[in-house]
DNA sequence: ATGTGAGTTTGATTTGAATCAAGTTGCGAT
DNA sequence: ATCGCAACTTGATTCAAATCAAACTCACAT
């Protein structure tokens, strides 16, 4: 939803496109590791890729002239970064995770000459991203530190978390400072709502990196707006 | 009623789309006018098509159930409007002036049989939108009251603004109710922040609905991150 | 002309999150 | 081990914008 995240669990899709057009006009994507903390593309880098997630996690981010940043998205498998405007990309983008992407030209999106399909699906891609940031502006300018924190914690564990037990637990590899700028909050406040949010049962933190969802049908109510 | 008094530079761009491919495969563009007050579409209306404004003023809604609301983009003339999400449109999408627009089909987007170049000419579009998402995050997570509506008045400006003696001059075709949506504030906040803006003589307000910028330097310099 | 009401402005007060300020925890290097 | 440091948590205080509450303006209908 707000996360730019889509759950097309995408392994079983996304593996397979290098080999389907190992040799279309438009050159084949090439797949790229990357380790952690290391830099996909700056802000102002010529636009020459579009990338698609097979694993690890990315954070997309922008700064503001002094030093306010904002994460614009976090990417999980299954998703399609690096947009260009025009002919540079606009965000930074670095890795939280080891992680590693399947590289397409740039032209993908601007000839269709090379390979139909591939150029249709980043297409779909930017359409559903458009939507993603769309439920992201809500969040960001109407909803309280707690429906925020209630809402991202859903999204992540939707698609990101793994059931144990009745439970699902949830991993939070991106640092409470990235939260705090994805959401629009101060770290501060980040914590303090966790920590709210443990209070009342219904999350418990195993580890600074790792939420427990206890009571998901309490933390979805609260991701929706109160009153 | 409002008058509207925008520089309608579209024509001449616009105008050529429909004999540019009156007979193409996926159908030829057709224009229609549209009441100030009348929706274009609503949120869960099946997307038949996309938008490009001729004339006039669009408003981008979503609502959040209770009654939450947020403006997402307000759309002026040379704007594509009625990016699907899958098959439906995911906005409330609302004239707020009398208006024009040139009606593409929605597969204009999924298919480049029609017309190559609108295709291209739509993607285009989606890429910027993208782009000018991502700085209304900033916007909306990090920005001050004063900042906010400073931004927004440049912006407006820049679009829409007319140069009377050394000054700009610029209506403000929305509501405060409206902006105040846009920009994730209170109505009562932005009517306080823009007697601020006058009260430093950047800004001065004709009636509530034209405003006079007296001082561009200071209201950019406004418009960004303080200390 | 007068009343009504939506849209806007202004004022007083409250409040949620930011800021300022210590702690705490955990980890990697010496 | 223990030092140093970065990430996180917690507490006290401040502050910007929300909320609550009136007025004001002006187009429009009676």
């Amino acid at each position: 939803m707000y996360v730019t995240l889509f759950n097309e669990f995408a392994p079983a899709t996304i593996v397979s496109v290098p080999s389907r057009q190992q040799n279309g006009a438009a050159g084949s994507p090439s797949r790229k590791s990357q380790g952690a903390g290391a830099h996909l593309f700056r802000e102002g880098d010529a636009a020459a890729s579009i990338y698609e997630i097979v694993s690890g996690v990315f954070r997309l981010t922008r700064v503001l002239g002094n030093g306010r940043r904002q994460v614009i998205a976090f990417g999980f498998p299954g998703d399609t970064i690096g947009f260009p405007k025009g002919a540079c990309h606009h965000t930074d983008c670095e890795a939280i995770t080891a992680a590693e992407v399947i590289v397409h030209r740039r032209n993908a999106l601007d000839t269709v000459d090379g390979d139909h399909e591939t150029h249709q699906r980043l297409l779909n891609a930017a359409l559903r991203e458009i939507s993603a940031m769309q439920d992201h502006f809500m969040m960001l300018a109407r909803k309280s530190a707690k429906e925020k924190m209630a809402s991202f914690l859903v999204t992540l564990a939707e698609r990101n978390g793994t059931p144990i037990g009745g439970y699902t637990s949830c991993s939070l590899p991106m640092s409470r400072a990235d939260i705090a700028d994805f959401l629009g909050l101060t770290v501060e406040t980040v914590s303090r709502t966790l920590t709210r949010l443990r209070k009342e049962n219904m999350i418990a933190l195993e580890n600074p990196q790792t939420v427990l969802i206890r009571d998901m049908r309490a933390l979805i109510s609260a991701s929706q707006v109160s009153e």
